[in-house]
DNA sequence: CTTGAGAGGTTTTTT
DNA sequence: ACCTCTCAAG
């Protein structure tokens, strides 16, 4: 038996050393996922069942694909080059790549990321001459996208109202824009790549006979489309491992259909579904009230953690009365646990939207205690790479107008919009790309001096990376574009040209790790494409768009507490976790509310949140808070009610907790009517105090009460419970 | 072409 | 409250 079957309990073993059909494993949080997945990839290679090259395994996210590649190379002394593991849409640019004339693209392709892509959305807007305020091109940008994550074209898509009849024109001029110009959005990789092997049975064969096994990681949050072109790389020959957990599924947002589970059963002929249940990262404590949250969801396949590490601490609540307090209370906490030896890297705070972040980053700040914000703009995002990498797609692609528009004139160069207008209706005139109409345009003085420094530019860039390295070319273009003498004149310009010779070490790490650039040469011919010329510049900008990099906030300091949001948490685990914003409204959030699909969906994301707790699990949410400027007051979660009372720690020294009973909050025991400003009131937790001041009547009333050992607190009357004396 | 005032929009996010 | 974008004046 190889090694390393052998820690493996007897469902992940079997799991991993199932028969040749396709499989779905239902895998709870933290019962060793990744561990079955890529065990089994190790194990079919070390039996002899599979050789390297016959392994597909998809995963959403680099760092998963990346994870899995370490572990196997871990597990076997072998060459992973020869397998295909990567994201959906790294593998589909590799195959798009690959086939690239057969899908009518260029071989260097340009892909562009979000941000690009509205980018170019606003200019077919204003090329097609339509009214902005008419067709809001986020919304624009949604519809294509939905659509294409569903696998249709514009001639697919039902105008059932005004707006996707208007969004649908303009999907249909996008699409025409983005195939004259070579450049393909995130959806367009999958639809592309779906839709070449649908049609194109040769290199469908191909592929069906070369990928013996397929596997897939978090299937939950496979689109219809994934699913699609999950079903059409299967055939007879090949099987499917699919692993996921419905429970755990919290991207239906963005088209993720949990329902994919249950069509899978059916479709890929599923016979007995293995579950793995046996939780390795949490105590009992924090299992139950996963458990317990979770029970509430209806539709589930069913599944229920256990441990075998003992139940360990309850769970504690914190009730504070602002958002601020709640802050304070974290930090205190955060102190004590330091005190007892738990190291800071291991404790995360975690909230349900960005924008609760920033009060808890102040209250940090302010007594210094270290931090690293999870979310917010990646390396490939920032404003001046994007502008650098902008240089070299054009230099790649003369016809990339995305490119032109954005540096045409950065760093000015006195070709304002007027120049740019004119050369546009040359462009739409002539049917050219716009560095090309650029010259036959006639501009005045200025303008004209400007483009012709900017082709010249163009011109000597290409014609340098013809020549010299990625690294060297980068560099090159730093200096020649004027970029950053640009910054040095800005006052913010420091970080900016940090930031670029940051990009110059980009480059040099890519050309380490793909000394070839070229794909390595595969035997069958239908896989093999000669090289191209900027082969490593376009495979470059690829890498740049497909994995726009590290997406922390920079922090040098070597221990700090981990921020953020509940779905940026997924995956992740921590000793200790604070989940904060225990609020309706805010979590659940109001806008899920509408349907009971939302509610459900945001039970899940409750769900993921506690099961990322090892040992110590705090839930906390605050009276009142601040949103968008206006002091909100809410009521606790519903999701607090749902959980199980032995599991639950409700007072403990400065942590105060309440009893949360929503039955409770709009028919109080007590009418507000008896309170009064003065009167001696007694609190369960607080003890007795005298009421200050009251505010409002009925089941929203607050009030502030001074209380003899704890201080001046608001409270809702409706939840607080308070017996006049 | 740059700058500043005003308007609008704020769940979650990877590729 | 705060950030991004747009539009008009300098």
């Amino acid at each position: 038996m190889s090694s390393f079957l052998r820690n493996l309990n007897s469902k992940q073993l079997e799991a991993v050393t199932g028969g040749n059909k396709s499989s779905l494993i239902l895998a709870g949080a933290g019962s060793g996922k990744t561990r079955v997945l890529t065990t089994r990839i190790a194990w079919l290679i070390d039996t002899n069942q599979a050789s390297p090259r016959e392994i597909l395994a998809v995963t959403f996210t680099n760092k998963a694909a990346q994870e899995m590649l370490f572990r196997i190379s871990t597990m076997l002394p072998i060459n992973v080059r020869g397998m295909w593991i990567g994201t959906f849409h790294g593998l589909c640019n590799r195959l798009l790549r690959h086939h690239h004339s057969e899908v009518g693209l260029p071989r260097s392709f340009q892909i562009l990321d979000n941000n690009d892509q509205l980018t170019v959305i606003k200019r077919v807007i204003k090329n097609e001459q339509l009214n902005i305020d008419k067709y809001p091109p986020k919304q624009v940008q949604y519809h294509i996208n939905s659509a294409k994550d569903q696998g249709l074209r514009f001639n697919d898509i039902d105008e059932v109202d005004d707006l996707s009849h208007r969004a649908n024109q303009i999907y249909l001029a996008y699409q025409k824009l983005c195939n004259q110009e070579g450049l393909v959005d995130f959806g367009e990789l999958l639809l592309r790549c779906y839709e070449l092997l649908k049609k194109n049975i040769l290199i469908r064969k191909h592929y069906q006979a070369r990928f013996k096994y397929l596997l897939v990681d978090e299937f939950q949050d496979t689109n219809e489309l994934q699913y699609n072109w999950l079903q059409i790389l299967s055939c007879d020959s090949n099987t499917i491992f699919a692993v996921g957990d419905d429970d755990q599924s919290i991207y239906g947002f963005r088209g993720a259909r949990t329902n994919n589970l249950k069509d899978f059963v059916v479709d890929f002929n599923i016979a007995d579904t293995i579950k793995l249940e046996q939780n390795y990262r949490s105590l009992g404590h924090i299992l139950d009230a996963a458990n317990a949250v979770i029970k509430n969801n209806t539709n589930r396949l069913g599944k229920n953690l256990w441990t075998s590490k003992g139940q360990g601490d309850p769970i504690r609540l914190m009730e504070s009365s602002s958002d601020q307090e709640e802050a304070q209370y974290v930090i205190q906490e955060v102190k004590n646990l330091r005190q007892k030896d738990y190291d800071i890297n291991s404790i995360a705070i975690f909230y349900r939207s960005n924008a609760q972040s920033r009060v808890i980053e102040h209250a940090l700040f302010s007594v210094g205690l270290p931090y690293k914000v999870y979310g917010g703009l990646r390396f490939f995002e920032r404003l001046e790479v994007k502008h650098a990498l902008a240089y070299l797609r054009i230099s790649v692609n003369p016809k990339d107008d995305s490119a032109f528009l954005r540096v045409v004139n950065f760093p000015p160069r006195g070709v304002g919009l007027k120049s740019i207008e004119k050369i546009s209706q040359i462009a739409l005139q002539d049917k050219l790309g716009l560095l090309e109409a650029a010259e036959k345009t006639s501009l005045s003085g200025k303008a004209k001096e400007g483009v012709g420094k900017f082709q010249s530019v163009i011109q000597r860039l290409k014609n340098y990376s013809l020549e010299n390295s990625l690294t060297e070319t980068i560099e090159y273009l730093l200096d020649l574009t004027g970029i950053i003498t640009h910054y040095e004149q800005e006052k913010n310009g420091v970080d900016r040209i940090e930031n670029l010779k940051e990009l110059v070490n980009a480059g040099a790490v890519f050309e380490n790790e793909n000394p070839y650039s070229n794909e390595e040469s595969e035997n069958a011919n239908l896989d093999a494409k000669p090289a191209f010329e900027n082969n490593i510049l376009s495979n470059f900008l690829a890498y740049a768009s497909l994995e726009a990099g590290e997406n922390t906030a920079h922090s040098d300091k070597e221990g700090s507490l981990q921020l953020m949001t509940v779905h940026a948490a997924k995956g992740l685990e921590f000793k200790v976790v604070f989940m904060t914003g225990l609020e309706e409204g805010l979590f659940p959030h109001e806008n899920s509310l509408s349907e009971p699909v939302g509610l459900e969906e945001e039970r899940r994301l409750m769900y993921v949140a506690i099961t990322r707790a090892q040992q110590l699990l705090y839930l906390s949410f605050a009276q009142s808070r601040m949103l968008h400027g206006q002091t909100r007051w809410n009521i606790p979660s519903r999701f607090l009610d749902e959980l199980p009372e032995t599991s639950l720690e409700r007072s403990n020294g400065k942590i105060k907790s309440i009893v949360t009973d929503n039955t409770n909050i709009f028919q109080s025991s007590d009418s507000t009517d008896s309170l009064t400003a003065g009167r001696t009131v007694s609190h369960t937790k607080f003890g007795q105090g005298i009421i200050i001041q009251i505010e409002g009547r009925g089941p929203d009333a607050r009030v502030q009460v001074n209380f003899e050992n704890v201080g001046i607190k608001w409270l809702i009357a409706s939840y607080a419970k308070l017996t006049t004396i």
